[in-house]
DNA sequence: TTGTGAAGATAAAACCTTTTAGCAAACATT
DNA sequence: AATGTTTGCTAAAAGGTTTTATCTTCACAA
């Protein structure tokens, strides 16, 4: 790369310091009684060679990125790339930048990742935390890392959070299921994972069944292994317990269930996931959905992290928005 | 947050000077002749203490950030979102990391991202560039920054690129419509660009219409439109010409035809979609799809561009990567 | 004894900013 | 005339690295 301009180049070119350079790009040439014709002289001068400051040398004085780190677990998943794309607009306005980092599934390369946002001196993280990662978040709060988690949080972290409302979402997708759809048997297919909001999922559906004095039906999915098995394991719970309903407790999970229920042709056609999809409208049987308020989570997520930034944080803010039932 | 380490802190603590201590820890004890003592004590101190040098600092003095921007359109378009993961996959094998950013069809925008990333003294620019980004580009170029574009390239722009065979796969949709599906009329939707990658899949589809002598019949939508616009204009498109095959430019574009198909029971079933989509082989009628290789095209992307940055690269380096047709 | 070379380390400059503390001149006040 | 205040500007330190050039010892050969 070429050479670039740096502010003393400025200073030398025309003959001044680079310390008023300084302040007049800073824009404090008033507090610091700079003359109008300095100010216009320097200002114009570098608008014509088209200087800007160095921001990793701004960055190294200051402190200061004026960047949020975002992490999530896969950013293809279209509940994430959504979130992202929102909080990065949000972000923008408050003249913020989000780097961002998909962890999929990975703990190691994710406390990597957060040890190098930490290391390019990032001012805050925005993370939806996977199981292991306590330790490592930990060790941010106790260096007074501004932290927003947010889809889940973790049990034993004192965090900012913004989260949805699971268990009411799940327990009213349940209700939909065997009130409005008048499903008899509805299973629940949830992943084997202890995190918070699938918890949540989890009691919502248990308290809507038991309310009714149906039978639990849960099936639970290793998340880590090939689709096709999972395709397979969900067949055989439809099949095998002779469901006509199923909640699923993630997008991804009702789109293996699609597969397995198209593949085989499974007579079951009451069904509700977790998040929304596109394709969801388009299939058939056509997949409800407990929606989550994406634009005020990502909303709620910026504004938490960025008062905390500021300092004007009161305390712990922990926030729990409200899902929408979509029928179909 | 709490003041951190610096490597001045770990000499004084050691009682060494800061240059050892540099030498050290990037490998260089050997080549300096530092003895293996002083280099074992230094190892382990900075262990134990858990320092970790300042990536700010570091890139301010090398010039070099070991970070790549990669800059697509919308990442929650699924193409682009798994292209990215792979493109991080391999960047990091490198022990390259990457920064995104979505441009959200703003030229404003995205030419504000690549002068803060170009700011930040990115390493390499990864972008799959929109229409009105040629000067910004350009400048990079003139600039020697390493720049790759891929899944378009800019006509007046001499980069290095990483395209797909739009040509052939667009021609080989179309045939596979019209003389495995048997279909009679065979139009095509695309989008209102004059983006390389586009024109490609047009001339493609005109070669395999007119081959067999067969009328075209194109319908360009303008991409900034409200969805709901989309759908009307495809389905007046596809009722008005009686078309019982049609070939849609891009994913999203399947995705809208899909719903005007469903919402207004369209008498058509063969349909192929340029780009791959998870509902694809889930909804009715399924949709083949004419699939770039994304590991390939990720893999020279990053490939093309860390060879640039080392200075290995032999002039430009231009890929055409083919396509597949998944045939449903 | 002198000179040479290697071993083992280091001081200081450089990268590009921001910011503190202070200087000189001009003006105002008694 | 002496003192205080404002105006307009700047030198230099600081932030945390890397890297160049140099310095001191000591061993050994001539």
């Amino acid at each position: 790369m070429k050479k670039r301009l740096s502010i003393s180049d400025i200073a030398k070119n025309l003959g001044i310091s680079v310390t008023t350079v300084s302040f007049i790009l800073n824009g404090k040439a008033k507090e610091k009684r700079i003359s109008e014709a300095q100010t216009k002289k320097v200002l114009d001068y570098v608008d014509k060679v088209g200087y800007k400051p160095n921001q990793l040398a701004k960055s190294l004085r200051t402190g200061k990125s004026k960047t949020l780190g975002l992490l999530v677990e896969d950013i293809s998943n279209s509940f994430f790339a959504n979130i992202a794309d929102q909080i990065e607009k949000f972000a923008y306005d408050f003249g913020y930048h989000i780097v961002y980092c998909s962890m999929n599934n990975d703990v190691n390369r994710a406390k990597e990742l957060i040890q190098l946002f930490y290391d390019r001196q990032i001012d805050g993280f925005i993370i939806a935390p996977t199981e292991g990662l306590t330790e490592v978040i930990q060790r941010l709060l106790k260096n007074n890392v501004p932290v927003v988690l947010f889809d889940r949080h973790l049990e034993d972290l004192d965090t900012n959070y913004v989260i949805s409302e699971n268990h009411k979402g799940s327990y009213e997708g349940t209700r939909f299921l065997l009130e409005e759809k008048k499903a008899a048997r509805v299973g629940m297919v949830t992943i084997d994972s202890n995190q918070l909001q699938m918890r949540g999922r989890m009691e919502g559906y248990k308290e809507a069944v038991c309310g009714l004095e149906k039978k639990m039906l849960v099936e639970k999915i290793v998340r880590e292994q090939p689709e096709e098995d999972t395709i397979q394991q969900i067949r055989a719970f439809i099949a095998e317990n002779q469901l006509d309903g199923v909640l699923f407790a993630t997008n991804y999970l009702a789109l293996s269930g699609l597969k397995a229920i198209k593949r085989y042709n499974l007579p079951i056609e009451k069904l509700v996931s977790f998040d929304e999809n596109a394709l969801f409208s388009l299939v058939e049987p056509a997949v409800s959905a407990i929606s989550q308020n994406i634009p005020v989570i990502a909303r709620q997520v910026v504004d938490i992290l960025i008062n905390e930034i500021n300092g004007k944080s009161d305390g712990l803010v922990q926030v729990v928005v409200p899902c929408e039932v979509i029928i179909r």
